[in-house]
DNA sequence: CAGGCCGATCAATCATAGCT
DNA sequence: GAGCTATGATTGATCGGCCT
């Protein structure tokens, strides 16, 4: 046992947490595909670009958001409720703008 | 014997020896697997996984390695084409803890 | 039909970041 | 600064799909 108690120390000696926007926009979009969290390479090149960081780093971060998620829902409740009440005026405000062009526009 | 509900830790020995095979071949032919898996005890399965799983890591970091070099480089080195002397990469020089 | 490879994912673990 | 939790990365192994 001498030590093999690691991977010489690798790369995951120096890691920096994601920004907090990033961390944001991962979160909403966790959450508002609950359901089936499994972003498209597409969707996680958007994600990517839009969270500044590597696809590869997206696909880490959902590898252990569903893995930890899973095994412990209760532990997520709270940020699960934060995230569904976020897309939820974000999505009135989106239908609200809808109504408002439509009457604008309508004879 | 148990199914294999466990997840083997190959040594450093072993890590080593699969890695230096993979530098000289990327692909493994039955006949070297066998050889392999004899050599370091080990099923003939881990070592076709291994390989695999090595092949996709190795995939990985061309893919970002390559991606996020766009303003800084001049068209120079790039001589690189299967060899861990990459900047890059996570695995390093051995040492003791 | 068997067997290998790929791509994505899982699951456990490592090592560090960050808070108390 | 220790102690504990949160979190990003790594990796042996599994799953589905495709190909030979």
């Amino acid at each position: 046992v001498m030590i093999l108690r690691s991977r010489f120390l690798d790369a995951r000696r120096k890691r920096r947490n994601f920004s907090k926007q990033a961390t944001e926009i991962l979160n909403e979009y966790f959450y508002s595909h609950l359901s089936n969290p499994y972003p498209s390479e597409e969707a996680k090149e958007e994600l990517a670009k839009k969270c500044s960081i590597t696809v590869s780093q997206v696909s880490n971060w959902f590898g252990n958001k569903r893995i930890r998620y899973k095994k412990n829902i209760g532990k997520f409740q709270e940020e699960a409720n934060l995230y569904a009440a976020k897309t939820a005026v974000t999505a009135a405000h989106a239908v609200a703008a809808a109504v408002q062009n439509n009457q604008t526009n309508s004879p | 014997g148990q199914p294999n509900p466990i997840r083997t830790n190959f040594t450093t020995k072993q890590l080593t020896e699969l890695e230096k095979e993979f530098h000289f071949n990327k692909y493994l032919t039955r006949a070297r697997r066998v050889e392999i898996a004899a050599t370091l005890e080990l099923n003939e399965t881990q070592v076709k996984i291994w390989f695999q799983n090595r092949r996709m890591k190795q995939k990985k970091r061309e893919k970002e390695g390559l991606a996020p070099a766009a303003a800084s480089r001049s068209a120079k080195e790039a001589s690189e084409a299967s060899d861990q002397s990459n900047c890059t990469s996570p695995e390093a020089s051995p040492s003791s803890v």
